[in-house]
DNA sequence: TCAATACTTGATAGATTGATGAAATATTGA
DNA sequence: TCAATATTTCATCAATCTATCAAGTATTGA
């Protein structure tokens, strides 16, 4: 029993810092948008810029950010570049924020 | 069968901007803060003021960013306003984010 | 080694944000 | 009705952010 219950031990500076660069990293619909897309997988640049309507360095700059705050991975593939969402919780944030936000979800209360 | 499942609808712009908004709101340490401590229940505008050192005017308007993104509901008792979290989704949400950032959480993969 | 492809980085200008003091509003009790 | 308490709103300024063009880097294949 380290840390887990309905009382959570108040978050260090430090950890409130990092979380709220994630939030504010998902916290731009260009940004949120290039997420959702990826919710569904692996995709390289040109083709997240190809889906969000946006410029390749735009979309290269997003991509940045989202790194920075630790929210997706990225890997080599010869000259492309393949950005993936980091980990499941990553997954769970996206999807149920998306959920929340959404007036015909069910489970508002 | 509607929208749920790995595959996701593509959000509307619509969703993804009050999603957005709803991750903006809680990217800032302070107003982060002010979830986290509305985790452990109701408060009144003075205490979170006092508990997050912070100005009482400061947090009146980190109070109103949560409530116009719908993250925070109020109430009035007399001459105090007790702000609560909306819902339990806004509680998954932060406890979830605040487990991410912490690198001392098991679950990372 | 050169040209082409795929992406990243740098500089910048315009937009948005956030904290604050002062003023305004709401509620209560004398 | 007045003063006190609790909170909100307003105006402002500095700081931060975001998209974009141009320039730079990495990788591949000829």
């Amino acid at each position: 029993m380290a840390s887990e219950g309905n009382s959570r031990t108040p978050a260090s500076q430090a950890l409130i810092e990092r979380a709220a660069g994630m939030l504010r990293a998902g916290g731009e619909p260009g940004r949120l948008r290039i997420l959702e897309l990826l919710l569904s997988g692996e995709l390289q640049v040109s083709d997240i810029a190809t889906e969000t309507n946006a410029e390749l360095s735009t979309t290269s700059q997003r991509l940045k950010v989202l790194l920075n705050e630790n929210l997706v991975l990225r890997r080599r593939e010869g000259r492309d570049m393949f950005y993936r969402l980091a980990d499941s919780h990553v997954e769970t944030l996206i999807r149920n924020v998306l959920d929340h936000a959404d007036p015909d979800s069910s489970d508002h209360h």
